[in-house]
DNA sequence: GGATTTCCGAGCACTTCACTCGGAATTCTA
DNA sequence: TAGAATTCCGAGTGAAGTGCTCGGAAATCC
């Protein structure tokens, strides 16, 4: 998150190294290369290799969530087997009578919502450490 | 979660034992006297001993949120370090510079209210299949 | 006294998370 | 064309969490 909020805040200005942003952000640098593979595979980031390259966010800043870094990262949004984002034949079998299944369903679109609502060009304003708004 | 459902299903009718709990559930009875144990520490059931004994739940199933459940089982709702529940003075040194941090307020907020808009006695009733209202 | 049931602590296989290491391929610059 | 910078790739590691088992002690009822 904080590698892709440091992209956005170099939007505009070529390619970064991760060799920048480790310094930056005070985040090892072999790990931020492990972690943007991810993104790249995703579609988020594009690499340039060589000297003088680095990565560069696919689209603009306001065109990306953090609903799409994390699902990049960590695989579909669901808090329990029985809820696979988007795939509602994975479903649990015990869905007549099982009470609990409303809970994880209600929390996946919950936090899928307050993910996708966020997008990286807001959160690569300075912040005046107001930090959450209520949502 | 299944387990305390079970028990606000049953509220009313004294002590249920964790071996009913543990058949018509279907888990592990050995499991689930060690998830009880956590809710009872945290004021959620009482417990009763001897032949005849069992968990009954220590609130009416209106009074107890699905929160307060996953509160007694896996802590704070906290999606990083930097955001203690409840406690600001444990957070992140950066809060300055980064943006990042409005993300996990925000979701954690998100996911807290969602859990705590949810009680027992909602989720003990016969579930006809709707499963999450939109939220 | 014996059956039932809660209580308690320890341990275990598996997975995930944050992270390291070594090295190959590409690109720029002197 | 040499060498530095940088992405790309695969493998490995220590700590923690998760779901679960096991053995046994204490309480309570019949």
């Amino acid at each position: 998150m904080r590698l892709m909020v440091d992209l956005a805040r170099h939007w505009g200005q070529g390619t970064v190294s991760l060799h920048a942003v480790a310094e930056r952000e005070d985040l090892p640098e072999a790990y931020l290369e492990q972690l943007v593979a991810a993104l790249r595979k995703a579609g988020l980031v594009n690499g340039k290799r060589g000297a003088g390259g680095g990565y560069i966010l696919a689209r603009e800043p306001r065109a990306i969530t953090a609903g799409d870094v994390v699902r990049a990262l960590e695989g579909p949004i669901e808090p329990q087997i029985c809820t696979a984002e988007g795939d509602p034949v994975l479903n649990c079998v015990r869905e007549q009578d099982c009470g609990t299944r409303a809970v994880w369903l209600r929390l996946q679109t919950s936090i899928a919502s307050a993910l996708d609502g966020m997008n990286l060009a807001e959160l690569a304003r300075p912040t005046r450490r107001e930090g959450a708004r209520s949502g």
